[in-house]
DNA sequence: AGCACGCCGACT
DNA sequence: GTCGGCGTGCTC
């Protein structure tokens, strides 16, 4: 902590501080506010502090600075209050929010209000109430009917927010009849402070002192309960689960209240034995993440390929901070994984394993679990925001030096962190697209291990092409584990020409003469099969047989997706859904027919074409609530699944042992994204869907069909020729300078106004080409969904070549010529959104 | 981003 | 008048 100046002159006199505080506005910079003298002592960089912001809003924020520069141009408001007694954000994170600041062209306030579970925010309401010291029935005063309305709901209630008042006045404004009633000095406004965060809490009870420190007492008590038969089970009930002669501290901790309901005991008596005082009632914090099974102490072993791999690491950890570990899917990476936390963890210091979204819901954290017990948290998505704040409390103080988690918990307040994993290094979702700051949790990795003197593990079994570049160009530490771990083997990938097929008429449905049969040897083996669609929905979109009309959805310039299921059209952008027409609206024609396919036409047509097979759809659609996911795992664990279609679901984190087949459909649409990493996406996902045949002993099969046999990267998919599609892929991000080679950066203008938003983004155009030179600013480009929510989209793309540009003075360019943009009163309504590394 | 405040038009 | 709809400017 900042050791604070000291007027020597004057001791008795005490300094007047000030601190610079971040609030959670989108505003970039931070506000000085005058510190009260007596919270000298218990204010510092990194506290949460409560303080006024504009006329009545009042604010959490956290200390980013304290100092003495009284500021010129305006007097301070003072700080209201001191929240926390130890700082809830370490000085390192401060450090890190200004570099994402920075970094990312976005307001620190912004990155505090992604970085803090919204449980830690504190926000105020107003809150309206009669003035007990001016009785309205007592003043001689005239009010009118909607006065008197208002007067008479808050005698009943003891306040009201705005909302209820409005609702009582059935008006949507009460800004009037507020603004009178406050006059006459009738009613009064405060603000009510919340936290959102509430402690767990358990009720439970304990058998009164004297009881427990004398048997005949307690015999005393049987004998005047005897004709009270329910009060003596529950009786005998809490000394069958609490031994209390056996041990005193048993009775301290006492049995929940709930356990006697469970037991099917009458809730009556127990408050009667609580009423006479036999039982003492009292409430419990809790955890929310109950109690663990116990340790399973197993030692992790190593095979020899797994143990060399690891001292491979340790000893590149010597020279490098950031090595990368390109283990192929089933190499037992995790084990590896393991053995080093535990090193790091014996080290004491702390460990953060990021995973990509969905592979964190399934066996590998139970399987952690059961190694590194409560002292490992986890940080999940899906977690509650009270769950959130167990967590980060769980990391300040110490509890969890271990926490496991998605692209948002690089944002926990770790002090001492001694490695961070990155694991799927390569996984699109550690990038956050909305809202800003729009980050990439990998690279957030490497600049906090940077901050913590720590190290960094990228693993993936197809590391994204910056980070193997990197690695070869031997700024990263590089380390290879290319053999499958125990007896499992690679599978075989074979390739099927989907317009030799069809030609032939093989085909059924979308599925191939090939796919079929393999799909028919693996249900007659009792094996089970994955098929791979990146398309949910039940058709891409309907198409008039007639004159080729397509419904579109009217806010985003999108056609609506098919779903059968619900037998309607929706908008996969803004959500947007109508009921199928019957008939063409441009030619009458009836004859309107699906084109292409989803993952819900695929479950279809498999049950049509495998009757007797069990099948099962995984995507967005069939896992939106919080435990579908994980039931579709267990079912399929189970075997009660034979197929299972999915989107980009299926590639991750499903370990499964009677997979023998996968079919992959369409990987054209994939290759063919109009997007420079279209090739990298399409060869790792392939190689990640692929891994999941075949996880035993049999060689697993993989089937690809294409309407491109002879692309490129498909045949070294099927050879898993990683670094051989480096080679090819490196040379055309050089040609086209696309990165690593330069930096992008991504800027959307919008408006609702089309005319409106293309001259803002010319107008952004030339500032920036003016100051960047003209082939540093790509665009305009109407991008190819063109308009999102009823606002018309236009984009620029910015190329920095690496190390010829000062990356922050191009930054800070750009931010300045956006803001000029935004105060430019004939573009009014435009929205920028700056999105560094889009990708 | 909110939110106050001001101005304007529509209606009881 | 009264109500609601914007536009504008500010936040330590």
């Amino acid at each position: 902590m900042n050791k604070l100046p000291i007027n020597v002159d004057a001791p008795e006199e005490r300094t007047t501080l000030f601190a610079d505080i971040i609030l959670p506005v989108p505003i970039p910079k931070l506000f000085t506010y005058r510190v009260p003298q007596e919270l000298n002592e218990t204010i510092a960089e990194g506290y949460r502090v409560i303080v006024q912001f504009g006329k009545k809003k009042i604010l959490t924020g956290v200390v980013g600075k304290v100092h003495v520069q009284p500021p010129k141009e305006y007097e301070a408001k003072y700080v209201l209050e001191v929240l926390d007694d130890r700082p809830v954000i370490s000085p390192v994170q401060i450090k890190l929010f200004h570099w994402i600041a920075a970094y990312y062209i976005c307001t620190i306030g912004e990155v505090l209000n992604v970085a803090l579970p919204s449980g830690l925010k504190l926000s105020s309401q107003s809150r309206i109430q009669l003035n007990p010291e001016r009785p309205w029935e007592d003043e001689e005063i005239d009010f009118s009917e909607k006065e008197f309305v208002l007067l008479r709901a808050l005698g009943n209630n003891s306040s009201l927010t705005y909302d209820e008042a409005a609702e009582v006045l059935q008006q949507k404004s009460i800004y009037h009849t507020l603004k009178s009633l406050i006059q006459k000095e009738v009613v009064l406004l405060y603000e009510e402070v919340q936290a959102k965060y509430k402690p767990k809490k358990v009720n439970k009870v304990r058998l009164s002192e004297e009881y427990v420190q004398d048997e005949h007492i307690l015999e005393q008590l049987f004998s005047t309960l005897e004709k009270k038969p329910k009060q003596v089970e529950i009786l005998l009930k809490y000394l069958q689960e609490v031994p209390v002669y056996h041990d005193q501290q048993a009775n301290i901790s006492g049995l929940e209240k709930q356990s006697f309901y469970q037991a099917g005991l009458s809730k009556s008596s127990l408050n009667t034995l609580i009423k006479n005082k036999v039982f003492h009632e009292f409430e419990e914090i809790v955890s929310r993440f109950g109690k663990l099974d116990p340790l399973n102490p197993q030692e992790i072993v190593l095979s020899p390929e797994q143990t060399a791999t690891r001292d491979e690491i340790l000893n590149q950890f010597l020279e490098k901070d950031i090595v990368l570990l390109h283990g192929i899917t089933g190499s037992g990476k995790t084990e590896i994984y393991i053995d080093l936390i535990k090193n790091t963890l014996e080290n004491g210091a702390q460990v953060l394993y990021l995973l990509p979204e969905i592979a964190l819901t399934t066996q590998i954290v139970k399987r952690l679990q059961k190694i590194f017990g409560d002292q490992m948290g986890i940080y999940h998505s899906k977690y509650s925001d009270n769950e959130r704040v167990e967590v980060w409390d769980g990391v300040i103080n110490g509890q969890y030096s271990f926490v496991v988690g998605v692209r948002s918990s690089i944002f926990l307040p770790f002090d001492n962190l001694g490695l961070i994993i990155v694991d799927e290094e390569h996984e699109p979702s550690y990038k956050q697209f909305d809202p800003a700051p729009r980050y990439h949790a990998r690279d957030l990795a490497l600049v906090l291990a940077n901050m913590h003197h720590a190290k960094t593990l990228l693993g993936s079994a197809t590391p994204s092409v910056e980070s193997f570049f990197l690695a070869k160009k031997g700024k990263y530490g590089f380390v290879n584990l290319n053999k499958r771990y125990g007896e499992s083997t690679l599978p075989e990938i074979s390739i099927v020409d989907v317009l030799r097929e069809r030609k032939k008429k093989l085909m059924r449905e979308d599925f191939s003469s090939a796919l079929v049969s393999a799909i028919n040897d693996s249900l007659a083996t009792g094996n089970q099969a994955i098929i791979f669609q990146n398309r949910r929905g039940y058709a891409p979109y309907i198409a008039c047989h007639e004159c080729n009309w397509i419904p579109k959805c009217e806010s985003c310039a999108v056609s609506l997706t098919y779903h059968m299921y619900r037998n309607e059209l929706r908008c996969h952008y803004c959500g947007y859904r109508e009921k199928p027409h019957s008939a063409c609206p441009a030619c009458g024609s009836t004859k309107l027919n699906t084109v292409g396919f989803g993952t819900e036409k695929l479950e279809e047509d498999l049950k049509l074409i495998f009757p007797e097979a069990k099948v099962r759809r995984m995507d967005l659609d069939t896992t939106r609530s919080k435990y579908s996911y994980q039931n579709i795992i267990e079912e399929f664990e189970a075997g009660d699944i034979d197929i299972l279609v999915g989107t980009q679901m299926v590639s991750k984190g499903l370990d499964f042992k009677s997979v023998n087949l996968v079919g992959i459909l369409d990987v054209d649409r994939l290759l063919h994204f109009p997007d420079f990493r279209a090739a990298e996406r399409t060869f790792q996902l392939v190689t990640q869907v692929s891994g999941r045949a075949g996880r035993r002993k049999e060689k697993g099969k993989v089937i690809i069909q294409t309407s491109n046999v002879d692309e490129p990267i498909l045949s070294m998919i099927t050879k898993s020729a990683y670094s051989k599609f480096f080679d090819l892929e490196i040379l055309e991000r050089k040609n086209f300078s696309y990165p690593p080679f330069t930096r992008l950066i991504k800027i959307t203008v919008k408006n609702p106004d089309k005319k409106v938003c293309y001259s803002g983004t010319d107008m952004l155009l030339n500032l920036l080409r003016e100051k960047l030179g003209s082939s540093r600013v790509r665009g305009p480009i109407e991008p190819i969904i063109g308009k999102i929510r009823n606002l018309f989209l236009m984009e620029l793309l910015i190329k920095i070549e690496r190390d010829k540009v000062n990356l922050n003075t191009a930054k800070n360019f750009i931010r300045t010529s956006c803001d000029e943009i935004l105060t430019e009163r004939r573009l009014k309504g435009t929205k920028i959104t700056i999105d560094v590394d889009p990708y």
